[in-house]
DNA sequence: TCTTAGCACTCGTCTCAAACGAGTGCTAAA
DNA sequence: TTTAGCACTCGTTTGAGACGAGTGCTAAGA
């Protein structure tokens, strides 16, 4: 794919950067007169056709100039670019990820996406770890008034439930403490997947006089361990998309937000990113989901004790800073991995 | 204010009812048509200019239907509106609000202004219960790990605050119970402002060897009961604003969506609502912020343990269909104030 | 053989005037 | 007091023409 001589990579490294800054299809003298190539306008034509001709380019119409084509931009994120240093502001701006130090997990994520989106003015995602990989670390059951009990659940990594329940039988502290270190004595180090019907009919049936109490406990924890519609998506900066000149077409931007309404769905389609490491970068028809032909996607995992628990990063129009896009979303990963492995 | 006869009553219910629906002037030959009042055109329009002349109408420009002004609609929502009924429809969708029964008050919170978004297809927000009005109701230490202590803080209403801790030196189980019991002893019923320095300090050099371990917990009570710059407002269905016709301008829309960036701002303004019971109300002009003059506000407060905890409501355009509006937010606000009696 | 100046051509956008039509206010008759 | 009739207003739509940014092609020059 590196079948480029040095002359056509440039044209079409400046045809980007051009675009990606105003986008407005880039003519031939533009670039004669802004990247001094030191050659003329009608050479650059013939090149731009020849661009064209291999499918890097394409003219909206005859009389305009040109725009990078999805292909353009692949060889641009692949070939021509140049990672920009992150400069110590953004540094500044994502370093506040650890703010708060270690409030649960989901809070962090929101933060960190929130954070991403002010710094690329794009729309940030990112995928929560999955609570199906979770186990269960810690259950406390606390006394809060003679009928209210307040149950504290710990999960690994990084999240806490929190529920009171209204109980009909009053329980002292003691019995619930007795309770509790029962359950935390079968369940700790479970899996979602290792709850099976006879361990919790086992549990259930474990103390005659608190059994309503533990069914509902039961319920919860298996509630969080076994993520059936919890939140799995985050999204920030979704109303950056109306300073994309691309969408200033009203229909066609609800359609696209839209899409937000459904994160479910809209998870399924940036699942199946598992990746190495670094950026990874999905430009236009790369996606798979139609509504999402006109965008790049740029993302990250991040890390919880070695292992990949989680996705961020931004979509934006094709016209992406990519450059921009793939340095500060790295950062941010790399950020987010580093507090987590405090958890 | 009661001063238009009957007629006129008519006509100006007939254009505010008309123009709510589709978002264009309204001329006389439509409502005649419409709503046979037995009275021709000509005199509809004889009676439109009256109405104008007093401030009730307006036209856009000379050749244009009439559109209510701000004092047309305020008259229109005291005199003029009859309250449709909630249908069982909207009551199923709002019973939702309690599907969780009993997580925190923050997250219920979250769930009816998404509910309320989604059933008036308007801007819902509300403001949460200052936590300056909170109080201390338990505090439960629990050691995770030899070295990782879970903090959890139960405030008053239906507030619950995890953190985790880690300290340096090894408390026992027991040892956490004892500062447990303590702080619980000390601490229960009060509020942020009964936090006094003095009390701090005595809390802190209460047990030498837990020292640093109780700072760090009086850091995040004083943090919880004190509000700092927590989110108070919470907002949902913004893009509901793209789908009126009034907003098809982007830059207009923008500016409007981009005031919901800075919440504490925003909360000002819409604080000082305190009122009594019902919705209240706010058209266009009688908005103190400019942002606001194009906007109708319709807000219910909601109780906890007979006290007016926080606001929510809707916000949308003054074209905004009034009875639906306060009906859902009286009966959300209902919904909730219920709900919060059980925490 | 490669580069480039020159030029005709394309086609989207801008401009402006004319046609259109929804709605009005006024007048005069019922 | 009501209403039919009508001239008038003014925003919107439509279409033709001018404009101009950018192209591809040709032919001359390096």
């Amino acid at each position: 794919m590196n079948n480029l001589n040095d002359r056509k990579k440039c044209i079409l490294r400046a045809i980007t950067d051009d675009y990606i800054d105003t986008a407005e299809p880039v003519g031939s003298t533009t670039i004669a007169k802004k990247h001094k190539l030191g050659i003329s306008s009608a050479t650059i034509r013939n090149e731009m056709a020849s661009l064209e001709e291999d499918g890097y380019l394409y003219q909206p119409h005859t009389s305009a100039g040109r725009i990078p084509s999805d292909k353009g931009y692949r060889y641009y994120v692949d070939v021509l670019l140049e990672l920009p240093r992150v400069t110590s502001e953004d540094n500044k701006k994502i370093s506040q990820i650890s703010d708060y130090k270690k409030d649960a997990i989901e809070k962090t994520i929101r933060r960190s996406t929130k954070i991403l989106a002010e710094l690329t003015e794009y729309i940030s995602i990112a995928v929560i770890p999955e609570h199906r990989n979770a186990v269960f670390r810690h259950i406390q059951l606390v006394s809060l008034d003679l009928r209210n009990i307040l149950v504290i659940l710990v999960v690994d990594p990084g999240v806490i439930e929190n529920r009171v329940l209204f109980s009909p039988r009053v329980f002292s502290p003691i019995e619930l403490d007795e309770i509790s270190s029962y359950l935390n004595q079968r369940l700790r180090g479970k899996k979602g997947e290792a709850l099976t019907k006879t361990l919790l009919n086992e549990l259930r049936n474990s103390v005659p006089e608190a059994r309503d109490l533990i069914s509902c406990i039961i319920d919860l924890v298996q509630e969080v361990l076994t993520d059936n519609d919890d939140e799995v998506l985050v999204a920030d900066g979704l109303l950056n998309l109306l300073d994309q000149p691309e969408f200033q077409d009203l229909d066609k931007t609800k359609l696209v937000l839209s899409m937000f309404e459904d994160h479910a769905a809209l998870a399924k389609v940036l699942f199946g990113l598992t990746q190495t490491s670094g950026a990874k970068v999905r430009i236009g028809e790369e996606n798979k989901s139609p509504e999402l032909k006109e965008f790049s996607l740029v993302t990250a995992t991040y890390y919880h004790n070695g292992n990949n628990v989680g996705t961020i990063g931004v979509l934006g129009p094709t016209r992406m800073a990519y450059g921009r896009a793939i340095s500060v979303v790295n950062e941010v990963a790399l950020s987010l991995s580093e507090l987590l492995e405090l958890f």
